[in-house]
RNA sequence: GGGCGCGUGGUGGAAUGGUAGACACACAGGACUUAAAAUCCUGAGGUCGCAAGACCGUGAGGGUUCGAGUCCCUCCGCGCCCACCA
């Protein structure tokens, strides 16, 4: 028995497909393209069994695209600037650049192994001045056209990283990487104007018809669209006016008291000096944002004494308090209660003993009569006990107390976001340094295109807490570029999802040194066709690239509105974790099983228990290394486990008896091929039946993998090539025509896993003979008249229940069919004294007879 | 609290409203072997039965239908996202 040698097969035909640099792609107009895009890597410094799960997926799609003829960009690159690299330089007293760069190295070399169909060619690294030399022009444009701006703002600071967080990097008030509570300071940052694009982003997320609705809704809750009343209520006594927001203003005849943030300028004003103030604020201050904080905090107010005049009512004052649940940061920091018809509003009314008026009554109940039944009603309803609104539904009383409150001049509709524009400065050395200059007489100065890019210094330190490039004795210091004086850099770095925003358009054209990249390239190869990624990035990277593209757009560069425009959203890799009897997590390489099914350490046979099945990670040491599985295995074994048991979108459980399971099928399929007695043949007529059925299954096996692929339904991919090569193991040639039935099974057989198991496939096409590389060969026409199933075994069932099955030709009709099973025995024993009411016969499906 | 998704054998999972459990993993039995590994063959949802077969069966309950894992309603459980969002 001849084994196959995976390694050495393996690199050979790696080498092949790089020295005939088979997927080295350009612009070719009379041809379509596709892309294909996976979430580019941060060099970590070692593969992951997620990236090696995202790559995987992503090449099984650019290896079917083009073996369906299309010119496919399949392209690599390293999220490269960052901040791990900055915190190994202070661990390790290494330079974050040298740090990055041997990372790259070995993760490339890693990829490499894979057997991936790159252009690594187009190979893009955004720590290079090269790279981020066009992103620094962008931002002038930004600059220019107003999308970048800077401002004081309250920022999210986290103490650990030193630097400022965007909102979208704050988790349950905790920094997305620290993990530590951030804090809230006031700084000079620099912002790009995402939320002029708000309405445009959530508009346009209705024409992204090949991303997964999970993820759009994901969006649409992110940038968080409100319509409603924004209006002044005059302070009683005062010239002060307290502008509030409200989604509800048909409820305004309901509203019993106003609520101002704690941080609210007339908070302060109303409340501060008042017993139990002080207290107060430092209450709401404290407050977490955690999920356990906000489901049991109490619904606290503070009464500042102070009154506003209702607008509809005549001598109606409502009582002004300072809530904690109220947000500086959402709407106007102010709002207006109706307990009646909103759940907090009803708690703090309840509290603190304020009136609570149901002017919104549900369809069927009397106005006169109508009561809450201990809890807000917030449903549609009439208007009741409201002026001008009574007999109103509530969307058009919302309409009129709009118009009211407008021709009043006290206010007027508008819509509200909960997006906030992104903030982009980072105080920390290893990103992309923002291209301004401090000149005292001239203000914010972008630096000049001819001065670009402006780089980074080599000679940092890392000794101290905070910016190293603030600190540098040199760096900072230069010239105004518009008066000459002497003026000062901006020392702040781009947030590092500035490189990732932009990435996939560098790709289009990466050796172009003029500019970002040419309309030309952009024009054929945008928008991505397939993006793959993991779904932790539905609202950060996916939503800023969406307003980055937009926003070059509007500078002039030509892409598409929209730069993905199919994505796919991969599950986690998983694998069970487990303990020793003290407690410690004890690494899966480090355990074997017993005789009795039990787990042991290796080192020393203590006992481990296995705890449960979770997300890869360092802490619960239940991660497997992707070079031991590529280099145990191979290439081909490990995606085709990847790919044969899980949808690619749920989460893949990492275990030893699958991966050895594929391995072994690795190996099978090498010995079907190389044990076959398939030559072939001369001209053949005709085909035994069995061997029909053979050449059947071969092209609905060429169709069906092509359609799995293309649903993303991998593992019913490789379930169609298990079950062809099934059936081409079962099958003994006899004669010529057998031969070459049983070669032309075999091929379409290679053709069809060659997206899986890419190194196996090429080297079993060379077996069969062909001089040409599978890489470059065609995906299999599947012969329609092969198609169709000339035979077909169907159910007949009695009163629902299967009690046969008949198996006649395809063309069976309504008639026929209906006789052949009523003739079945089974089916006549279960008639037995019955009478037959009606048969159901569908041709090719099913024959259903009501009987009693 | 709101939104979305998912519940199918020991396990991963298949199934345009039409034979539930494809294809695998694990398991059991057998062949080969001095033996093991590898490989090959066979079996298998559950209960009863030597078998033929019968009955039950897709989280629970109801409904629509000739027919429901699939559609509708109620409930239970799990997962993800958002969240004192006015």
């Amino acid at each position: 028995m001849t084994r196959y040698n995976i390694r050495e097969t393996e690199e050979k035909w790696r080498r092949v497909w790089a020295e005939k640099r088979c997927f080295e792609v350009t612009e070719q107009g009379n041809k379509e393209k596709f892309y294909v895009l996976a979430m580019l890597p941060y060099p970590s410094g070692r593969l992951h069994m997620g990236h090696v799960r995202n790559y995987t997926l992503s090449d099984v799609v650019a290896r079917y695209r083009r073996a369906q003829g299309y010119n496919v960009l399949n392209p690599m690159g390293w999220d490269a600037l960052g901040l791990p690299a900055e915190n190994a330089a202070m661990d390790n007293k290494m330079h974050p650049a040298t740090w990055t760069y041997s990372n790259i190295e070995a993760m490339r070399a890693q990829l490499k192994s894979m057997g991936l169909a790159i252009d690594w060619s187009r190979e893009v690294t955004t720590c290079d001045p090269s790279y981020y030399k066009h992103e620094q022009k962008m931002f002038i444009e930004f600059y220019k056209k107003g999308i970048a701006y800077r401002k004081d703002s309250l920022v999210n600071w986290d103490p650990v990283e030193n630097t400022v967080l965007a909102n979208e990097q704050v988790v349950d008030g905790r920094g997305w990487r620290s993990g530590v509570p951030v804090e809230r300071r006031k700084l000079n940052q620099w912002f790009l104007k995402i939320t002029d694009y708000a309405d445009e982003l959530l508009s346009a997320l209705k024409s992204l018809d090949r991303w997964p609705e999970k993820v759009r809704l994901m969006q649409e809750n992110w940038i968080g669209k409100s319509s409603g009343l924004q209006f002044r209520f005059d302070v009683t006594g005062s010239r002060d006016q307290i502008e509030v927001f409200t989604t509800r203003p048909d409820t305004l005849f309901g509203a019993s008291f106003v609520a101002l943030a704690a941080d609210h300028p007339l908070a302060k004003k109303y409340g501060a000096g008042k017993p139990g103030y002080d207290a107060f604020i430092k209450q709401c201050q404290a407050a977490g944002t955690s999920e356990a904080a906000i489901e049991q905090a109490e619904k606290l107010g503070f009464d500042t004494g102070a009154t506003v005049q209702h607008p509809f009512i005549p001598d109606h004052m409502l009582p002004v308090y300072i809530a904690n649940f109220v947000l500086m940061e959402y709407g106007t920091g102010a709002l207006f209660g109706c307990p009646a018809h909103d759940q907090r509003d009803f708690e703090f009314a309840t509290k603190y003993n304020l009136p609570i008026l149901p002017v919104v009554i549900p369809e069927g109940a009397d106005p006169k009569t109508f009561q809450l039944k201990g809890e807000p009603y917030t449903g549609p309803g009439k208007l009741a006990h409201s002026g001008f609104l009574d007999g109103l539904e509530t969307e058009t009383a919302k309409r009129a107390a709009i118009r009211k409150i407008e021709d009043m001049d006290k206010g007027f509709g508008t819509t509200i976001w909960r997006l906030r524009d992104w903030g982009v400065s980072r105080q920390r050395y290893w990103g992309c340094p923002v291209p301004m200059v401090h000149c005292d007489a001239c203000g914010i100065v972008p630096v000049p295109d001819d001065q670009l890019p402006v780089t980074l210094p080599e000679d940092v330190t890392f000794d101290k807490p905070g910016n190293p490039l603030d600190r540098h004795p040199t760096w900072k210091h230069t010239s105004c570029p518009s008066c000459g004086a002497q003026a000062t850099r901006e020392t702040d770095t781009f947030d590092t999802f500035f490189e990732s925003s932009w990435y996939f358009l560098r790709y289009c054209d990466a050796h172009n040194d003029k500019e970002a990249f040419s309309a030309k390239a952009s024009k054929y190869w945008m928008a991505v066709d397939q993006y793959i990624g993991g779904v932790e990035h539905a609202v950060l990277h996916l939503l800023y690239s969406r307003f980055f593209t937009r926003a070059l757009r509007d500078c002039g560069y030509t892409v598409p509105d929209e730069p993905f425009a199919g994505l796919f959203t991969q599950g986690m890799v998983t694998h069970m974790s487990y303990k020793d009897v003290d407690g410690k997590w004890i690494a899966p390489a480090d355990i074997q099983s017993g005789h009795n099914g039990g787990m042991f350490r290796i080192s020393d046979n203590a006992p481990v228990t296995p705890q449960r099945v979770e997300k890869m990670s360092k802490s619960k040491k239940n991660v497997v290394d992707p070079e031991d599985i590529l280099s145990t295995y191979g290439a081909d074994a490990a995606r085709l486990f990847i790919l044969s048991d899980t949808p690619p979108d749920r989460d893949l459980e990492w275990t030893e008896a699958g991966i050895e399971g594929a391995w072994r099928y690795v190996n099978r399929l090498h010995r079907l091929v190389t044990e076959a007695n398939a030559v072939k043949p001369s001209a053949v007529s005709s085909y035994s039946a069995a061997t029909t059925a053979l050449r059947r299954q071969a092209h609905q096996t060429a169709a069906g993998v092509a359609a799995d692929i293309e649903a993303f339904h991998m593992n019913k991919a490789v379930a169609r090539i298990r079950e062809l090569s099934n059936a081409i193991g079962a099958f003994t040639a006899k004669d010529d025509g057998d031969r070459a039935a049983l070669r032309e099974a075999m091929e379409f057989m290679v053709i069809g896993m060659n997206p899986m198991m890419p190194h196996l496939a090429e080297e079993l096409w060379s077996l069969l003979g062909h001089q040409t590389l599978l890489a470059d060969t065609a995906w299999p026409k599947a012969d329609p008249a092969l198609l169709l199933a000339d035979t077909v075994t169907i159910g007949v069932q009695v009163n629902g229940k299967v009690r046969a099955t008949i198996t006649l030709p395809a063309s069976a009709g309504q008639k026929e069919t209906e006789e052949i099973a009523l003739a079945d025995p089974h089916i006549v024993k279960s008639l037995e004294g019955k009478t037959v009411r009606k048969v159901i016969v569908v041709p090719g499906r099913i024959v259903n007879v009501v009987a009693g």
